[in-house]
DNA sequence: CATGAATGAGCATTCATTCAT
DNA sequence: GATGAATGAATGCTCATTCAT
């Protein structure tokens, strides 16, 4: 049997090959149900080729969470920084959504596979935080007084998750668009804003 | 241990043992990380005797489901046709939702089973169905105009879900208030109801 | 739940039964592919009645090959002394292979389980010396002088099997016919003789 | 023991070793009573090595017995096509038996597999109808013209059974003598012949 | 860089058998 | 005489992981 490396092969593309495949199945079929022979078949490559480039399955899984995390962490941040100077966080808030989304629809497996995952501490901390500092300053502006900020962000994120899972990824709704309804569920009486 | 029947033994009582520690595992573990083995070890008896009450792993675990979803229907359908003479729909929608978080309350476990397994055709096609059918009636009096109905629904489920795991469960939100308030988030400008 | 002796029954009836359910279904699917379960099942009683007249599944199979056994042996030393005073040993050999087969059409169960548990010491052993004491004294006067009777017996054993199970319990061959048919094969030339 | 691969190991030495200790185990004990873990300790292997190589139980056994049956088929059809300018079947015939004969001979355990295993269609379809097939042009010319060639041929397997069992695998019975002698049972007073 | 070969540890499920009633 | 309830002891099979090449 042939055996060694391969031609035409370099170590770079087998990892983001398996990394491909693994998103991609993990995606479809969750943790559990995704065996490190289903990633390395899709992969064309065998089992210890995974294992050179990925420390254990729950590595490479725990690593993609981050990697989504990671990501969206960045889009908010970016965000913020950017709008900080306009007092309308719900604009900002708005062109967070669509930004949000735009990278779901982008990246559908990695972001179906870190939204069934929203029991993990960048959900229940840290994403409520940011939304929080966001949000609070002017909340008084929206319409919501009667409503605990702590229970309208839980709320929110509730909603983003599922209308990211169904809407957005099964139904192929526009970004944009998702993220001005959502806005106006949340924000109402206001007018839109165009996003970027 | 000696073979055989045990001294004051009760098939009923352990059946519903075996139900509710399955439970209790599959909520706070997950299905894959729940062995038969340590279902039975917390209701103190062997694995066959979970064989004797249950077809297999899969064949409970469907079970709760169902019963979990075939609870929630009950509620909503008897809530509706309770309050069926109203034309106000945003009050029976706030006894639904205020009944629905008791439940879930006072179900804790086999809320978080069934709330985690959202993929559903429960969950993603009868309860918005259901839904709809509630509010389309009046929805333009409520004040979500330029909101799709099939996106406002969708919104509402993924708060209802992630209220649930993280206010209701975790935190011990009174389940009226909880109603009331994402009542207010998604149909404010009236006023709010008492709830049954 | 009722417990206790059921209305209407006997400990006889309820062991004729089992045994007689046991007969069918170890013939129909093979000791290994029968269980227990299956045989209470058939009889219509719970298992540890199975326990209360029989010591084990093993127990019940070996007597039920036991009896085959006596009963073949029965038919075959009844004949021999019946037709002792012949000297054709032609004749008395075709009346033997003519009730056995006769047995075997009017318990096909039994024949069966008995006929495929070929490799017993019945089998192997008693049943080749009572056909060679038989046969022997007058072989010279049957057609295969070149045959050594050790052989010609076994391939007799091993046609009474598979005639058995093939011709006679499959197709319903006539019994005495196919005692004939056999005598024709192995000693032709002779007449053929009427059986009893 | 430390995993992975062991020194000097070879997949397909390892299969040969497992199928060999396979076919030994199974003709020993039988199907139902040799496990997958009698087997793999046999062959000095671990219980996944097996699966490597084999789907399962079942389908090894299942390959073991299509071995069988493909050769016998093949040892048939190739003598009857290098004899066929012969007219004469009984010849034919003979060299078939005693080919089969000596095949099982060189192939105990296999051998006792396959003909511990009568009730599968190759042995109650399709072998008797290759004999069939061979003996009926000349059957006329045989003595037996009373039997039905039917039931000629279904005692004449039965007795190739039993006389394999018993005779040739365990009283070491030559192969040629003893083919000799079933056709001399089966076909008398024409002269035997020499087989090849 | 990559593969062939192997294994430790576990897991759902089954079945004959037995005790308490 | 018979049943309800339970268990000891397997058994086939799987999967992440690892050594030798």
């Amino acid at each position: 049997m042939a055996r060694g490396r391969k031609v035409n092969s370099s170590g770079e593309r087998s990892m983001k090959l398996l990394r491909e495949k693994a998103i991609e199945l993990f995606s479809e079929n969750g943790y559990f149900q995704t065996k490190i022979s289903d990633i390395v078949k899709a992969a064309h490559v065998t089992q210890p080729t995974y294992y050179l480039y990925f420390e254990s399955k729950e590595a490479l899984y725990k690593d993609l969470l981050k990697e989504f995390h990671t990501n969206l962490e960045q889009i908010i941040d970016e965000t913020v920084s950017e709008y900080q100077q306009l007092q309308d966080s719900k604009q900002t808030f708005q062109v967070i959504l669509s930004r949000l989304f735009t990278y779901f629809a982008t990246n559908p497996h990695l972001a179906k596979i870190g939204l069934n995952e929203s029991n993990v501490e960048f959900v229940t901390e840290v994403l409520p935080q940011k939304f929080k500092s966001i949000l609070e300053n002017d909340l008084k502006s929206l319409q919501k007084q009667d409503v605990s900020i702590h229970i309208l962000i839980q709320s929110l994120i509730g909603s983003i998750e599922r209308l990211t899972l169904s809407s957005l990824l099964l139904e192929n709704t526009n970004p944009e668009q998702l993220a001005e309804e959502l806005v106006t569920i949340y924000f109402a009486k206001e007018d839109a804003v165009v996003t970027a």
